[in-house]
DNA sequence: GCGGCGGCTGAACGTTTCCTGAGAGGAATC
DNA sequence: GATTCCTCTCAGGAAACGTTCAGCCGCCGC
């Protein structure tokens, strides 16, 4: 039922480098959104002038012109086009630096699961709907995403980014089974080398810290992945 | 009845290696699907162009380009054309990382049942009848697809992951009898050496575990296979 | 009834898969 | 610059799983 509010949404990306642009369509395409590409700024300027996406992901460094100015240029065309930005992760770049305080923005490397949250978070708040505290419930569990709270049993817990975000994607696909390589393709950045060992230890860490009270709300399929399952009548 | 969906798909299928590609094009042919083949990434987009499938299979590593670059093509040539990638089960190989992003690709070696289970949830995302939960019945037995559960008269039933296979292609083809062979060939991977006498200690497991009351709904057809019959008129 | 074939299932084996503790290296913080 | 926190790797042990095999049973033809 979340998925079905983002079903509609019509998205640009652009990206010179044709790896991230097809990383990213890809998987958009496949959380429910339109998507389109563009290489380039001039390009990006075109198309959204054509098809005026709802949203547009742009690359901050492109080769015929930076971010900033194709964000003017889309501002100009008016119909507020609201922008998620993509940057390098090493801050050293001075014109990138006042965007860091203003806008919305994603470093790469990034992972899946932090451009799908920047762009719901965006459409969320330009559609109006702000007000809805972004809280996920699993049984006894609860997170909060602006916050970056959780909660089990009412009592609070403290997790790292990691176990945070896994917790996240857990919980936004409650019930439903995670491989460990699709785990580690959502929430580890893109660029991540090593095997699927890491997810085994963020799930012993999580299990510690939020599902050491029965009932267990984390289990494992031997041979599959894991679920997030909220307790129930078995 | 969500077999007669299938038949009208035109699927497109590249990989180098002629033993898999026919492997794969002749079940999917035999599953209702009309199939192309293309042997390199330049034939694929050539045959893309022309015939415009629906879905491309795709292995991602080619002798000429690599599965981002041609899933890149594809999608210049607009028109959605989803891609399900095929890639070695080891990830280790560094073009690669990144790619085999979220839920789109089926480890080698795979089995039939796999590569068509991707195939089939991937054209029914980009047909737009994305909620349906995919939750087989036969008789009183029940199987969801994405909670990787079953249930036998409403009581939870714990399968191992080759449990799980067998009995989900038994209920797709529910009625219809299956060799021993035939279950082989989907169930297990390509590359499995064995004999069938596997699928019989499979066979047995299952009924124990799920089949264990009257009705029974797995029944022996001696020198002949098995059948997954719902109650009724014999 | 008898022998043979096909199928069923329990036991046993080796392998895979998973969990967790320990620790090295890095990043952030003060 | 030192401390703390975080991330990731690795390796041991335990459990689950896949596969084979052999003995048994029942169906079938003779």
């Amino acid at each position: 039922m979340d998925v079905l509010d983002r079903v509609e949404a019509r998205l640009l990306v652009v990206d010179d480098e044709p790896n991230i642009r097809e990383l990213l369509s890809a998987s958009l395409r496949l959380s429910g959104f339109e998507v389109m590409t563009a290489a380039d700024g001039r390009e990006a300027v075109q198309f959204a002038e054509r098809i005026r996406p709802d949203l547009v992901v742009l690359d901050v460094m492109l080769p015929d012109m930076d971010g900033f100015a194709v964000a003017g240029k889309l501002r100009e065309m008016g119909g507020q086009m609201p922008v998620v930005f993509l940057t390098a992760r090493d801050g050293t770049d001075d014109k990138v630096t006042g965007l860091r305080v203003a806008d919305d923005y994603v470093t790469k490397p990034f992972s899946l699961e932090e451009v799908l949250a920047r762009i719901r978070a965006v459409l969320r708040r330009t559609r109006g709907d702000l007000d809805l505290p972004v809280r996920l419930r699993v049984g006894d569990l609860e997170l909060d995403e602006e916050a970056h709270q959780v909660w089990r049993a009412g009592e609070m817990v403290r997790l790292s980014p990691t176990e945070f975000k896994l917790l996240h994607y857990f919980m936004i696909n409650a019930g439903r089974v995670l491989s460990k390589a699709q785990i580690l393709d959502h929430v580890w950045n893109y660029d991540f080398g090593g095997d699927a060992g890491v997810v085994e230890s963020y799930v012993s860490y999580l299990r510690r810290k939020v599902d050491t009270s029965e009932p267990r709300l984390i289990h494992t399929l031997r041979g599959v992945g894991y679920v997030l399952r909220p307790p129930q009548s078995d």
